[in-house]
DNA sequence: GATGAATGAGCATTCATTCAT
DNA sequence: CATGAATGAATGCTCATTCAT
């Protein structure tokens, strides 16, 4: 087994990170708050990690990799589109945590971190991108992306972040708001689709 | 009669915090930057207000008003959609680092702050929910609500806020990216409009 | 009528402090505390005061001047002992605000402070020294005044600063503690006086 | 093992915090001072502390722990009263700092802290309280110990922390006041002991 | 791998005080 | 007499980080 004690700390650290960064954001969560979360030791930490901008770094890898990996499969099934829809906002829903850290970073003018966008080209390559051939048109392929983006990617990771809080604002359920956003964004976005 | 206008100070304060909030985050911009940014003594910044967490909340009460303002006149215009589209875009692109704060903060796990809903509430009743009757149906009313929510106004303020990043990363045009984005946004949103 | 509106003003501000200093303390009670409690503008208790130290010293003269004024009739009349030490305990639980300020400036180590040696002086020298003939034994004198000032003055004052939270401490009524300590002071001080 | 002895650092604190909070009082001594004064670090303060409060509170614990070990042996030896009151002079003067926040903080009309009452009891009651039946007569404890509290206790700290400047006043040599006070007090409340 | 102790720099906030009006 | 606005200096406290062990 290759799992040390060492690599559980790490993993514990990510984990409580994650949680806390989620919460009340990178700079408000503080290494010290997370040690105690965490039940480890504060220099532990810096024996992990280089700093603390590292361990958010850290979060990203693991996202990009874990989306890669996901994808794939995903491609190959001829599921019907809103059941395939619903099976990816469960996995995204997993990682509520980690995409609010990720939109809220990348939203800060002054910081430069292209995370949100490599992971958008990925998806969006990995899913329609590859099969179609926009080398004659840069033109075509902007216009394809950034649909993809702004009223696909954007909207379904928006729906996880505020997915808790609407339903608190508006008093809707889990299950109709899941149900709801399922048909608008099918609607709106993928019967639309640019070919 | 004081030494100098209070007003102005504060307008000043507002403008300067508004900015440096944008840039790194509500939690990372400091008082004392938000004081040396703007040429004003850190304690005439806790003379106009209370704490730096009112400042914000100034700043958010300030865009609901103006929102409020200016969404009526928006209606009774008979002009095309995308005219209409390019006029509400420049004036939200006006309020990008007012948008990016409400965003962060509103994504923060942790932290109560009604704002972001209170304004989409507004945006969406004043543009078509209250021409509608609803009255007959939580169901209809809800998915209606959640489409607008979701496909419209969460992507348009995720675009002003992205715009620029965007335009840097997959090196698109300033006119092209705005083009871009009303194409998409009309085809995927406006024209699937529920009535 | 002597009394112009400033005169009200600045009587405002001596009472309102008075409360503050001994609530919380000198340090701990802010010019900006005593001007809001006051319902007057901070700048106009530096109208009135040339600094915060000078706010308590015009406290302590005041004090030192009602001291003087009231001690004399005290002594003329007959009563019994303890019928007037009830009176003067009236007298000063009234002044216990200025009591408790005076006791806790005066411990302070590093702060020089003369005001309830000068009070106490007055007090013990107005009610018997100047009756007595000292004049031949500094030794003599010096026994009486350690005497007076330990075992007379001291356990007076306290007992008006402490009265109440003894009270709560130990559950006893108001009634009860006051008859007490009359009882206890009388037998330990008054009947143990040097002539 | 770390750098140095935690508990060296902390005594030190403890010690600076005592003089300091004795020489001007607990809100103008500064924990800028303290560090400065102790040759540490501000942050290590907080380190060992968890707040300037709670400097205080391990102050006053600290003197409790000490007060009830020495009581003890005390009772039992069976010397003249007035070299048993010296000894106990000499023991109480070398805690002055102590006792003197010990009293400003408890005269604060605002503040809730019984250490001064706490102690007050403990002293009391293993002196005397311990050795006579009260249990019959609520009214003759109460009257006991008004009589020790007010007569005896206080007249004694109020002698260790008012002793300096008293002689600095009113011309006094150090031998003098104590003899002079252990006198008065022999004589005016150890005299007078309630039975 | 892990930790107790320590720190310089910085934080939000409050202070007593001033001054033009 | 009185006040709204402003400020330099200080406050209690927290931060990310280091290091000897």
């Amino acid at each position: 087994m290759p799992k040390t004690d060492g690599y559980l700390t790490k993993e514990k650290i990510l984990n409580v990170a994650e949680k806390l960064f989620s919460e009340v954001g990178y700079d408000a969560a503080s290494i010290g708050a997370i040690s105690k979360a965490a039940g480890i030791n504060k220099a532990t930490i810096y024996y992990h990690f280089k700093d603390k901008q590292s361990i958010m770094h850290s979060l990203f890898s693991n996202m990009i990799e874990q989306m890669n990996k996901r994808i794939m499969p995903a491609k190959d099934s001829d599921l019907d589109l809103k059941i395939k829809l619903k099976k990816e906002l469960d996995f995204l829903r997993r990682k509520k945590d980690l995409i609010s850290i990720l939109l809220m970073e990348s939203m800060k003018t002054n910081i430069k971190d292209d995370s949100l966008f490599k992971i958008a080209y990925t998806e969006i390559y990995n899913e329609k991108l590859q099969r179609t051939d926009f080398s004659n048109s840069k033109e075509k392929k902007d216009l394809y992306f950034v649909h993809e983006f702004f009223t696909g990617f954007i909207p379904i990771l928006n729906f996880v972040v505020f997915e808790e809080k609407y339903r608190e604002f508006f008093h809707i359920d889990e299950d109709s708001i899941i149900e709801h956003f399922i048909d608008a964004i099918t609607r709106s976005h993928f019967n639309t689709h640019i070919e």
